[in-house]
DNA sequence: GTCTATACTTTGATAGAC
DNA sequence: GTCTATCAAAGTATAGAC
């Protein structure tokens, strides 16, 4: 069933490069090196991945498949929008703050790629607009006085923990980030200013 | 007096160099691009930047140099190390929430560079543990409840806004830095939960 | 003598041919 | 899966202008 093994080869060629980009950065792995360290020839990942432009994006949109995620099950693991807030905080600061952690791929990969027209700085974009909005939405739902301030807040939280736990990556920042985000949602959908 | 002319083409080659390197990234310019615009020679840069690891260490050197402004401007245009925080916050929010600014090239050049043995990923390392310490620094002198604790919070507010600022770059968002940073600087200063 | 300009070497990348 | 073409990069050396 040589056919069969496509699916898993195209699976495999993906996590590895993921790793790699992940690791050392896009612009400093070459293709040789995902070719080895996957272990399958130069044929098999040109015809999965047309060229690195390709292999860059889906690696990206693979990415953007974690926070859809991250936010599904948060939702699924809370009662109340608010609780989904800091629940999405929690998350993303126990991965940014994990040793060995290079903050967030989408993130890293938007800083290597600052012209506008290449596919790996749009996907980028795409992503950062359409999670601004989503917390936008959340933040809505949790009836906070200021649905954009407390969503773009969360985002600054979110976006400062990333480069944060990439620098010092210690584990009192991902309680200190939570702690932070608590205050500011309790702040934002309360009359009273209470201090959880 | 040829060799006098020599401490004015070092910084011409810093300047564009910094230019290029910030617009495009560290990875995407090559030398001879900088040459070019620089108009020199090659011989000339290589005299004055043996490497161009050399050369970007120089280029993050003087980006860091641009911090130590901002903090001794904002010492001398406040009166209280409060007010010094927020003025810390204000000024890096109009720079990186400026028009075709691309965030902070101390924070891009980390992203570029994960090898913890490059010499442009040290001094960025150095760079953030001393810019950390300088929040707390100045937490403590506000009299803050828990200098640790705000410092690390105003970092994260500076961290999330070059990040922000990077992909939106949106007037808005510059303002919304600055209010949460001063409500942030309002509640661990004064024991009664002021909202300016 | 000091700068510009260019040719060269080595290395490593993408990409494609077979 | 190997082998090869093409290109660009860093870095060095050299030729020549003022």
């Amino acid at each position: 069933m040589a056919r069969r093994a496509a699916a898993d080869t195209r699976e495999r060629i993906l996590v590895t490069a993921a790793r790699l980009f992940g690791d050392k950065g896009v612009h400093a792995v070459g293709l040789q090196q995902i070719i080895e360290a996957a272990g399958c020839g130069k044929n098999l990942l040109y015809r999965e991945f047309p060229s690195k432009d390709v292999l860059v994006t889906a690696y990206l949109e693979r990415c953007r498949e974690d926070w859809t995620e991250t936010l599904r099950e948060t939702a699924a693991a809370t009662n109340t929008p608010a609780e989904q807030i800091v629940a999405v905080v929690k998350a993303i600061a126990e991965r940014a703050t994990a040793p060995g952690t290079r903050g967030c791929a989408l993130r890293n990969t938007f800083a290597e790629f600052p012209e506008q027209s290449h596919p790996a700085h749009q996907v980028a974009v795409e992503h950062f607009t359409q999670m601004r909005r989503q917390l936008h939405e959340l933040a809505q739902r949790a009836d906070a006085h200021d649905p954009q301030l407390l969503g773009d807040r969360i985002m600054l939280i979110i976006d400062g923990l990333y480069t944060n736990g990439a620098i010092f990556g210690t584990a009192g920042a991902a309680a200190a980030a939570i702690a932070f985000a608590e205050e500011v949602v309790a702040a934002q959908t309360t009359t009273s200013t209470v201090v959880a």
